[in-house]
RNA sequence: CGCGGGGUGGAGCAGUCUGGUAGCUCGUCGGGCUCAUAACCCGAAGGUCGGAGGUUCAAAUCCUUCCCCCGCAA
């Protein structure tokens, strides 16, 4: 095996920024970078550039964004001109076809935000909160065709903290994950790693979060509507409406109690919190965030709102 | 030039349309009451009303322009 290894990363958001960064400071050298093209994001649709972009422009490393299909010829010859030894993905958003599976002598492993095969899919980490697993963690695998199925390398598990937030597990998982990939890869150089079959049958999926997913239904009971909300959270963020506004809910707690009041009603509103009945028992949300306001202490919202007990924050019904 | 909301003592807001005394709920400080208190009573401090320019006898308020924060959409 060549030493040092010639590595190209392919990843996108955040979570993979950690990963790169642990290749760059590590014994391998990283020779490309494969990532999403530069959007159109936020207000004024400027065109944005990935952050796993930004930080291998730092280093001076050749970044690559195929826009259309990474399928073409033209893609997978660019890649082979690197002639890499190992390709490593993270949070790229797409799938690879065979041919780049199968072009590095090493082929090509992935960093995953669960514990394979539980969550499979595009969001393993907020699903995991949603879940309020009491054990999380991340796997590094062997990449196949099909969508995070390979052999397992490596995992590394850590226990949430109460109060774990989507936003907060990132941090922690991406930083775990980066740990856990070095792990591995030496593995790969020494042949000391086992390469592990996922057992299918116990297999689960965590689908790409949708906005809409975060509108509560406040039927349903307080502690899943909790963890919910910390797993939305920072995004798509739970939400639900008042006066035709759209109110994000943070800092959720379960309050034990019979609610009276139907589903979605407002039972308390006052200095010592924000109180809403569910289906079962009582949701005190303790940080908000009105349309167009930023996220504040939710006794510091209702000294300004004009927000009463037995209020409905169910979304309007005319539609 | 994508659509929209907002910037008012330390916090959250009202006041802007219809120019004319800086308001509300809290917080802070001082005093009182109380066995005691984050409770209650009395009092006080604290504001270039985002910046600049303009109109006017007079601008938080009307006009022009700039800066900043946020939601939607992508």
């Amino acid at each position: 095996m060549p030493e040092p290894l010639r590595i190209i990363f392919m990843g996108t958001p955040q979570f993979a920024e950690a990963s790169l960064q642990a290749l760059l400071d590590g014994p391998d050298e990283v020779v490309a970078v494969v990532t999403q093209p530069d959007r159109a994001k936020g207000r004024g649709k400027k065109m944005q550039e990935p952050p796993v972009k930004i930080l291998a422009k730092a280093n001076d490393i050749p970044v690559l964004q195929p826009t259309a299909d990474i399928r073409s010829e033209e893609f997978q010859n660019g890649i082979a001109s690197y002639q890499p030894d190992l390709i490593i993905v993270a949070a790229y958003g797409r799938m690879l076809p065979k041919k780049l599976l199968e072009l590095p002598t090493l082929g090509c492993i992935n960093v995953h935000g669960s514990l394979l095969p539980k969550y499979r899919g595009a969001a393993p980490i907020q699903q995991s909160i949603i879940n309020n697993d009491s054990e999380v963690g991340v796997t590094i695998m062997q990449m196949d065709e099909e969508m995070d199925t390979g052999d397992i390398l490596c995992r590394s598990r850590i226990l949430p903290d109460p109060g774990e937030t989507a936003g907060s597990l990132f941090v922690k998982l991406a930083a775990l994950g980066s740990g856990t990939l070095l792990r591995a890869i030496r593995g790969l150089k020494e042949g000391t790693l086992l390469p592990t079959p996922q057992d299918n049958s116990i297999a689960t999926y965590a689908p790409m979060l949708k906005k809409e997913d975060g509108l509560i239904n406040w039927q349903l009971d307080a502690e899943n509507l909790e963890s919910l909300i910390r797993g939305l959270d920072p995004w798509p963020t739970g939400y639900c409406f008042f006066n035709g506004k759209r109110l994000r809910l943070f800092k959720p707690e379960v309050v034990y109690l019979d609610p009276v009041a139907a589903p979605g009603t407002v039972i308390q509103a006052d200095e010592a919190g924000l109180v809403i009945a569910c289906g079962t028992n009582a949701l005190k949300i303790n940080e908000i965030q009105p349309e167009g306001k930023k996220r504040m202490k939710t006794t510091d919202w209702l000294r300004g709102a004009n927000l009463a007990a037995g209020t409905s924050l169910q979304p309007e019904e005319s539609a």
